[in-house]
DNA sequence: TATGAATGAGTCTTCATTCAT
DNA sequence: GATGAATGAAGACTCATTCAT
């Protein structure tokens, strides 16, 4: 393989690998992964996985770090700009959708589950830095739209776990049986159906009134 | 050990090694999950789990295979005693509820995820005589509510995994933090609101007239 | 190979282990040294070396340590119960001429110098508790001897060095070139010259008087 | 590193490389030691030192060459213009005191020693060239003051070695514990003590009768 | 000449499986 | 039936050496 003289190859190199251990790690899990196929499937040698990380739970951190961080600000967005919660709720579902359906996101979250045990520390960061306040954001929404009156909920970060639910349902199973047609789903309608009964769910009785009035 | 030389005797031996094996399985997966770790855990020697079961695969598929079939008659007959619709989702939920506080639906799920990749048979089978098993009969007992005016939803097959979501959800959050006193949810007021959500969600407005009247 | 079940049989196993290691430590020293061809060497195979060590590291340092241990009474031994310094010094002399010839000694002071640098906590304990002593144990004998006006020396602890000295210089000479018929040394001869030059280096003018007399 | 253009600026160059070599083989051993600290460690990189050396091994033969061959001449001129044996023997002593104490001879001693196994034919060599040399010009010495009735002692090429074994007992020590300062030792003491027991031990009787008269 | 990225053979160690006891 | 000692295939990681730049 040509060399990488500058910084910028190294760094191609670097995601090359990364790209080809999340395909690993997804196919066989991290203990039955082997860094030669991880290597190999990102045409180099061996030695050279060495010369980009230092072992391969450190490969394996960084990806998650590298897969993880992106879409925070993008969450953090959606909370701060949305005029209400219902249409806040709208636009997470469409994030989510398209999360699932287009980003590496099904993968990792198969990955996370299945070897959480080997990296109790990174996924407890994860769990708080990324669920946690995921969840967190869309409880928020709630609960200041429940407290204005706008919708009628239960416990808003409860709640906040059944939104998001079906993106981690809908991700596994893409993960897990996306290869086979006979198990495609339709992801947009399936998450327009989800924004649509928890619209209903959650509306008070004026806005329904309205509604069907 | 003592020998066991009645039948019964050897089914409470095999019993021993499977939970010890999703123990450890659940723990460490498939790879990384030790047979002499298993046989220990169970009481036994390693030698010994090698004359109940004729590979660690062995007996990784008869631990599937072992908590994957009981529950699937219960889901048959809610679905088929149910009266109406939202009174089944109601029980379906409620159970669920029941089997990811107190079964080992949790970890089993876990363990599905994790090792998919060393079974696709297995998966495959599970996904078609349990999930898709599941789905379906979620699925037909809303489209029969919707079909007879009782409930508004779109594809009612789409919205069957909008009723199951939560359970995986909840399920996959038990079994990676459920050791966090931090992390800790509560998983009734959890289905409770899951099922005053999906109720609000799909009643019809007659109904809802009544509900605010 | 056959199984050890008893604890006799297994510590004969661990000897045949320490044994092929000492072998293999002085034919290519720590590092360069194979577990394969130690156990090989054993008559065992590579994890079976395993059942018996923690580690070559741990391989190592017992080995280190039960050659290490015998002798030392004996040294002690001597020192109490010679009658005079220039007796002691006969018997010491006579000792090492047997160690040196008959023992393992030589190959492991090949081993402990080579591979000094990988365990330097082992060689200071190997210095402290070995060296140090039967230097001191030597360089006691000489100072009351002194002090009894028995023998002329300078300081006695340094003089014990010097009586130390051809057994460390036959010791690695036995070691690196024992195996060339050129290069045999009558060591008998060599002890023997050795005492003889000691006892009238530090025999008093008066023994010496006699002596010729 | 700026190139080296003329020739004394690559002796240079192999000399540092040389210098860094000793260090790493010395601390580390032959095999332990990596190519890549030996490069470093001279401040230049990895692929240069195959610019000067063919391997890892010309590299560790070169050195010990290096080291090898300087003082031989001086030997055999203490042994050629030494009036007499006991003289030669303080010089010798006194000489070897200064190379124990200041040169690289312990260091190259500890080398020597711990990888003779990977360069036999190099190790007969420096055997037969140095040792064997020192040890005959010594012992040629003794057999020549003997058969002047100058001295009294048994085989005189045995006796050499005797003149020699605290040399490497010093060089040993120096190398191995030489960093510990409780290990410290008086050598010019040593030496001195060693000279005088050798001269006393070898002596006639006429000498010393004139000694104590 | 000098560099250091790339390579892959080589080594320690683990662990599923076998089988003598 | 039960045991655990023995085996050896497999995998993470290192490092001498090469060679494109």
């Amino acid at each position: 393989m040509k060399r990488a003289r500058t910084e910028e190859a190294k760094d191609a190199r670097r995601q090359v690998l990364l790209d080809a251990a999340l395909d690993e790690f997804f196919e066989r899990g991290f203990t039955a992964a082997r860094t030669h196929d991880i290597a190999e499937r990102a045409g180099l040698s061996k030695g050279t996985l060495y010369l980009y990380f230092d072992s391969k739970e450190a490969l394996f951190s960084e990806l998650i770090e590298s897969l993880t961080s992106p879409n925070l600000a993008r969450i953090d967005e959606i909370a701060a700009t949305s005029p209400s919660a219902l249409d806040a709720i709208d636009r997470f579902t469409g994030f989510a959708s398209h999360l699932v359906r287009t980003s590496d996101l099904p993968r990792l979250m198969k990955v996370l589950i299945g070897d959480s045990q080997h990296f109790p520390e990174t996924m407890k960061r994860y769990r708080e830095e990324v669920l946690e306040r995921v969840l967190g954001a869309i409880g928020s929404v709630l609960e200041a739209a429940k407290s204005r009156g706008e919708i009628v909920v239960g416990d808003p970060h409860l709640t906040a776990r059944l939104v998001i639910a079906p993106v981690l349902f809908s991700g596994i199973w893409q993960a897990m049986f996306g290869a086979d047609p006979k198990a495609q789903v339709d992801l947009e309608a399936l998450f327009g159906e989800h924004a649509r009964l928890l619209r209903r769910g959650m509306e008070t009785a004026d806005v329904r009134d309205g509604d069907h009035a």
